[in-house]
Order: C-alpha cells, then structure tokens, then sequence
DNA sequence: TTTAAAATATGACAATTATCATATTAATTA
DNA sequence: TAATTAATATGATAATTGTCATATTTTAAA
C-alpha cells in the first residue's frame, strides 16, 4: 500500500485537485498492479466498476468494429485515468485498454470515486475538463475519418505520435506500434499502410528500420495531412 | 422575460436538477430567440459564453474540414444544451451550430452556468452524463466512418434518423435534409449518397417522394448496416 | 541454432468511391 | 407566369483503397 501524496503521476491527473485526507483514503483503497505488454486492463463491454490511472507505461483504447476489425479510438499514457467515462455514465467500458508496452497501473474503486465528486467540486471540474478534451478530440477525428484520405490520414497520425509520445536520441518515435496497429488508427488496410509507408519512405518524408519510424520531414508531411 | 419553472423543456435536460430559486434567477438573465431555418446558433471559433437550450427545432452541428466541406458531427433537438464543452474547456466552440428547422432557443450566461456547477452537484454530474454520451456516440460513430463503406453508413444513418427523430402519419421521416446534409452526416460526396439512395429506392428498402424519405424494410437496411 | 510462426513487404487485381459532365426536376424570384 | 437558380439525378471515368496471393524478413519457440 504505497503512498499516493508522493506519486508524481498524480500531479498530472484530475486526481491533482485531491487533498491530503482524500489522498489518504485513495491510498488505502487503491490497488497498484503491472499489465504486461499485450495485455487487457479491461475490454470492451464489462463492468470495470473504478478507474485505472496510468502510472507508467501506454496502451490502446480500442473498439470492435462489426467487421471483426479493431479500431484504436485512443492512445493513452502516463497520468491518464481510465475507464471515467463509464463510471460516470454507469455502463459497461465501450473500449477496451491493451498495453502496448509494460504498465504500471493503479485501480481506485468506483466507490471512492464517486466520493470524490460529492465532495471535491475541483476534482470534478478536473474529469469534466478531461472528457471535454476527448470528446473534441474524437468530434476532429471522426471529420478526419470523414473528409481526409488515408494517405493524410497516415501523415498526420505520424506527425501527432511524434507530439505526443517524443522521440528518441537516435530521432525515432519514442512509441512503437506495429504495422497493423498503425493501420489500426488511421482506419485503413494493413496493406494500405505498408504501402503508404514505403512511399514515404521512398520520397525521403520518414525513415523506417523496422518497426522504429523516424520523421525526416515535418513541413512536407504537414503538407500531406491536409 | 418568461418563466422557466413551467418550461416543459427544461424537465428533458440537465437542468432538471436545478431547484425552484436557481430556476428564478435563471429565469431573469436567460434570453429567449427565434432562430430561422439555415441561420447559425453560433459559428466554430466563437467564443460563446454561456450555453443555448434548445426548447423546439433541431439544428446540425458541424466542423469544416480542411477540404473546405462541412461534416456534420451530431443533430441536437428540443432539450439539448449547445456550446457545454466549450464553456467547460473554456475555448472557442469547436462546431458551428445551424438550423435545419425554425427554432426556439434560450441563451444562458455562463456566469449563471458556472454558478450551478459551484452549488448543484445533481447539476454537474448531469451534464457530465451528457457529455459522456456525446463522447461514446463520437467515438462509435468514429469506429463507423473507420470500418464501414457508405452504404452500411447510410443505412445505419437512415436508421438512426428514424429512431431519434420519429415519423409522420404517412411514415415519412420527420427530419428532413437536403441529399447534401445527408451525405455529409455519412461523410462522401453528394453524388455518392444519391446514388445509393437510389438503389435502396430501386430495392425497395425505403422510397423517395422529394426530400421526404421512407424506410419501407427496417430488417434488410438492418442487415445492409453491418 | 534450427525451425516454425508471425510480421512486413510488394504485385496484381477488384471493388468502392470521387469527380466531372450533363440532364432533369424543384424551388425562387423577377 | 416565366425566368432563373438551386437541388436532385445519372452516366462516364478516374482515383483511391481493399483483397488476395505470395515473397521476404523478423521474431519466437523448440
């Protein structure tokens, strides 16, 4: 039962507006555990009955098309909670999280959540917020979807990885997902992928070696995306 | 300056949670309008500053790509609140909101809004379910636009239209919109959506009297939609 | 290491969808 | 009402994207 006060993840997340005592209270209930790569924190459909926050590591918010196909709706990392929505809404998780990498997470159980937003308006407004910025973030994704080709498609989701996980020293995107993963996100045929891959690779925008991207040239790749 | 403690709309919305003194003072610095068929509520990139009840009508709400064509997100009718995520997030709106019918809407200040989520935790939590619908109905529209083709998209669309909005007597879909919006609620040219109305007309899975379209075989279109 | 399995890559082709051209019909307005 | 404009409709064609086949490479397991 490890100490939530001095979590750094926390500082980061809704759960920031929390005081000592709440902190407390969270720190007796939660439960840490580690998800390995591959594996499901929850998956579509169930009762998740709490949220998760992610201490460490990224996983995939994904959905089951009824073609069999999965779609990532969303990448989440270090200092997000998941699993909100469908505590507030009191339904079943309508994605499910995979690890993409090793996680560190903790579990706070929907009981103490619900404390939370009867007694601290801040930690509320906080969730709010949050949500907020997912919905916009889906409402611009889907008029992507909508409106963009694959082709932008895959030039701004290669420009977005980069902003929001980093690169490496060596210039490669920090995060590593696999062709069909990527495919997975833009929307498209893993061939499709593949093959727009190469083309950029080919006209000098990206680098690959393996699985590991690097983006050479941002002002063309911008132009791509449309 | 009429009242909102006998507004029938109001029992449909969030502010269902709002007691008889909180109705009072919002019954004096809320606005009511008309808003005309094809005129805009509030455009993308303004800044709001309250919210707008919809008390009759149904308008569109829509993002303009990068193409330069409008996509239309979400269709909001009598009872919906407009321009929460905004206010929430404390940002221009991210969607235009346009008339597809006369309206009749009340402006409420953000100042007032802001005073309910301080003292009506019902209020809040609320609005958070809403907004929690709007981001699952986002996101499973956005899995839609991923995985389907166009024409599961529009005949799930043409269900939809029909389960949210109702018929009239001569079974006739009570929303009505141009081939333009319909296509730009599934996300493909105009041409491509009047086509494959066409083919379902010629089908028989629904028929076409000018605008006012028909679903003559719910369980094929059913099946159409994947 | 060797073998088997999975992931990546590429070609060939088919299906879907967009675009452009052009009728036809409906709606506006002069 | 006639004239003009906008909306709907359809054909022809091109562009995009998906599917299937099949290498090739990488990864994992025996």
């Amino acid at each position: 039962m490890s100490n939530c006060e001095q979590c750094i993840v926390r500082e980061i997340s809704s759960l920031k507006a929390l005081n000592k005592e709440e902190l407390l209270t969270m720190a007796h209930c939660k439960v840490s555990k580690i998800v390995r790569k591959g594996e499901p924190i929850f998956e579509e459909g169930e009762s998740v009955n709490g949220v998760f926050c992610v201490k460490d590591g990224i996983c995939k918010m994904t959905k089951l098309s009824a073609n069999g196909k999965d779609q990532i709706v969303k990448l989440a990392k270090k200092g997000e909670l998941l699993g909100q929505r469908s505590l507030i809404s009191d339904e079943p998780a309508n994605l499910s999280a995979i690890a993409l990498e090793d996680m560190e997470i903790c579990f706070i159980p929907k009981s103490e959540v619900i404390q939370f937003f009867n007694k601290n308006n801040q930690f509320s407004m906080n969730v709010m917020k949050t949500i907020c910025g997912d919905l916009k973030e889906a409402d611009d994704l889907m008029v992507g979807m909508a409106q963009k080709s694959v082709k932008e498609r895959l030039a701004y989701t290669l420009l977005n990885l980069e902003e929001n996980f980093g690169t490496n020293e060596n210039n490669t995107l920090k995060i590593q997902l696999s062709r069909d993963e990527l495919a997975s996100i833009i929307g498209t045929a893993t061939e499709s992928c593949i093959r727009l891959l190469s083309e950029f690779n080919k006209l000098g925008l990206i680098s690959l070696k393996g699985k590991a991207i690097s983006i050479l040239d941002r002002a063309k790749l911008k132009k791509l995306a449309g």
